[in-house]
RNA sequence: GCUGCUGUGGCUCAGGGGUAGAGCGCGUCCUUGGUAAGGACGAGGUCAUGGGUUCAAAUCCCAUCAGCAGCUCCA
């Protein structure tokens, strides 16, 4: 007999061998039918599973993230075999499952096509009907890789060869297909109700830019159908939230082939918006006692090589060019002009901490397939600052960056956000340039700051930069990719390069601090992620038109002009539409525009001297007075609604 | 940079070896209209660029450029 621990403290005993599925059944209906797999002493293992010894159990169900990982595994599983029905001799590389869905890696003899994805998705099916049981086998490494050889699986044979201190393998078959797994699979093809195949990509073989490269089909897979429809739905949300498709249809950006790929045009209305959010950043940083500066796109070479940029970022810079008799470079960093401005003076440790803000624009020459409408580009603002402090002073800077960060993003209502404390990578010592000492104050003045802000984050071990430890921030798109956007880091190097020093309370020079930072990341990036949050319908206070005045009739336009006039004087960013059409066809063209206000013009309005409000999120509001509107305007403007 | 796909008027897209189509937008005119499209007429494209095959190329082939998906990269 075996003792088996289960959820809320209940304890029941089997008889030796009963399976995870049979304990299922004996816990009810609804648990069984819903089971997917156990979970004992905290390992996954399938539903055939026997209990051979005392332990905790809890059985893993349809509903919960392990469950739906599981059924995706195995829904990999299945588009393998798929593959190899449809095209034999297909080699495979691995199949995990990731946030939403799964991927397989195959190496095929010609290119996947979407045709050839609907005729793998009909296989699936055909596998699914099949009901194939999973079985799960235990070899000896070389077992499996003499196996793997026969079925010639030269990536799993090269996986093994790395595996051959463990015990034992695990191999999972379903039909005529096996493959290495550590499992758990569902206990038979049948299961999977709801897939479908998404789309095919290249992808090097263990992710190494010189291992050969191979087609991945992505996909993904429910318990049930509405879940499928309801994420294909939401992917087509995302697209329709794509600030590459709405930056063009609200006239906000473009790129054009006969400018240059990554080089971002900004039109009037995403000048707008980008204008009244670079105020707000300026005026928050005077408050928050920030100096601004400008510098310069070009400088000296030199320059760079002071910095270590031509040493170490050089693949990343736009080529030098001869101006009289020195080499010039566009500068692809803002912080060697900071340290000019702040060494341009004897510096006492009373002045400290000193902070240049600066929103400069920097241009780094990006690998052609990276590039991605506004998040990925070749000329971008940084919203930067440089932050020169002593050494004490370093965690209660940190801990001002990020407050600042905190409110400037949630003032553009980004509520989620992932942040990462980049550190050294442990071992490999000669990387990272700077004392051990400098290196553990760093880290342990950015990981307080953090715990002082009781904010979560996770460790990237190896993350750091070659100068110093940093604190990244990561804000989403539509589709749920992360982008990196504010971020802190501490510098060692460039004091040390640029000699920068202070004047300590002892008469003699000190190396300062240096603080790189930005609180949005880049103007573009920010822009760019802020349309996906917001969808194109800006807040009132962001909104490139705020209002629109539409009148009925050519004989509105003088009062509606005058309207127009009333509410730009108070800094309004108002548009008259005095066309001559209908009133409709002018709302349906305000709606898509996502004005958040129109107001209409008749001659109710005109008599009575009031408009008649539309605004985006409720529709017809009725009449009121012009007065009555600002207050209400001004209002949300100031509240940031 | 790598793999695959795509590239037709300002936008969205159809077509496809015999020298171009739709809707929207734009212009002119008619209409004077009350909360998401009133009507008529018209202008606008060397079908991304450069080669090749062919009697003939926007259509087929190759290269280049650009975009898209992903991989790699992101100091």
């Amino acid at each position: 007999m075996v003792k088996v621990k289960l959820p809320g403290g209940i304890e029941k005993t089997y008889r030796e061998n009963t399976t995870v599925e049979q304990v299922a059944k004996d816990l009810g209906e609804s648990c069984y039918d819903k089971a997917v797999a156990g979970k004992t002493n905290g390992t996954l293992v399938d539903l055939s599973f026997p209990l051979t010894k005392d332990t905790s159990l809890s059985v893993i169900t349809e509903d919960t993230p392990e469950g739906l990982d599981i059924l995706r595994h195995s829904a990999a599983h299945i588009m393998a075999q798929a593959v190899q029905r449809l095209f034999p001799g297909a080699e495979l590389g691995i199949g995990p499952t990731i946030e939403n869905g799964f991927y397989y890696d195959f190496r095929l003899d010609r290119p996947l096509t979407q045709e050839d994805l609907e005729k793998i998705e009909a296989e699936m099916s055909k596998i699914i009907k099949e009901n194939l049981a999973f079985e799960r086998q235990l070899l000896r490494c070389e077992e499996a890789i003499k196996k793997m050889g026969e079925i010639r699986q030269p990536f799993k044979v090269e996986l093994l060869k790395d595996m051959e201190e463990e015990e034992a393998i695990s191999l999972y078959r379903q039909g005529e297909f096996l493959d290495l797994c550590r499992g758990p699979h569902i206990f038979a093809t049948g299961r999977l109700k709801a897939f479908k195949l998404l789309s095919v990509a290249g992808a090097y073989w263990r992710g190494k830019e010189t291992n050969p490269m191979l087609q991945r089909i992505y996909g993904t897979a429910f318990f049930n159908r509405e879940d499928l429809e309801r994420y294909i739905q939401l992917l087509e949300e995302a697209k329709r939230r794509d600030h590459r498709k709405l930056g063009k249809e609200l006239q906000l950006y473009s790129f054009r082939e006969d400018c240059g790929p990554g080089l971002v045009l900004w039109h009037p209305k995403g000048a707008r918006i980008r204008n009244v959010i670079e105020r707000f950043w300026c005026d928050e940083h005077y408050k928050r006692g920030y100096e601004i500066v400008y510098s310069p796109h070009i400088a000296k070479a030199s320059l760079w090589h002071t910095s270590g940029h031509w040493d170490f970022y050089r693949q990343s810079m736009f080529a030098p060019f001869e101006l009289e008799t020195s080499q010039y470079l566009v500068k692809p960093m803002n912080c060697p002009f900071a340290i000019l401005i702040f060494k341009s003076e004897t510096i006492s440790y009373r002045d400290l901490p000193i902070r240049l803000a600066e929103l400069g624009t920097v241009y780094r020459y990006e690998r052609s397939g990276v590039l991605h409408g506004l998040l990925r580009v070749r000329g971008f603002t940084q919203d930067d600052a440089h932050i020169f402090c002593t050494p004490s002073q370093l965690e209660g800077e940190v801990i001002g960056v990020l407050e600042l960060a905190q409110y400037m993003l949630s003032s553009f209502g980004f509520r989620e956000y992932e942040m990462e404390l980049a550190i050294r990578g442990k071992g490999e010592k000669d990387k990272y340039i700077g004392s051990d000492k400098n290196w553990e104050a760093a880290e342990t003045a950015l990981k307080r700051a953090l715990e002082y802000k009781h904010l979560p984050f996770v460790v990237g071990e190896g993350e750091a930069k070659f100068y110093g430890p940093s604190i990244d921030i990561r804000i989403k798109d539509a589709l749920g990719r992360g982008w990196q956007g504010p971020t802190i880091q501490v510098d060692f190097n460039l004091p040390e390069r640029f000699d920068v020093n202070y004047v300590g309370p002892d008469g003699k020079e000190h190396k300062v601090v240096m603080i790189h930072r930005t609180v949005l990341g880049a103007m573009e990036r920010f822009l760019g992620c802020l349309i996906e949050h917001y969808a194109g319908a800006f807040p009132l206070w962001i909104a490139p038109t705020q209002v629109k005045v539409l009148t009925i009739k050519e004989t509105h336009a003088d009062y509606a002009n005058s309207v127009k006039a009333s509410l730009q004087e108070k800094g309004l960013r108002v548009q008259c539409d005095l066309r001559n059409t209908t009133i409709g066809y002018k709302i349906r063209e305000g709606r898509m525009e996502k004005v958040p206000y129109l107001l209409i013009i008749g001659d109710k309005e005109v008599e009575q001297g009031s408009v008649s409000l539309r605004s985006r999120e409720k529709g017809d509001e009725g009449s009121l007075s012009t007065d009555a509107l600002l207050v209400r305007l001004e209002r949300e403007i100031k509240e940031k609604l």
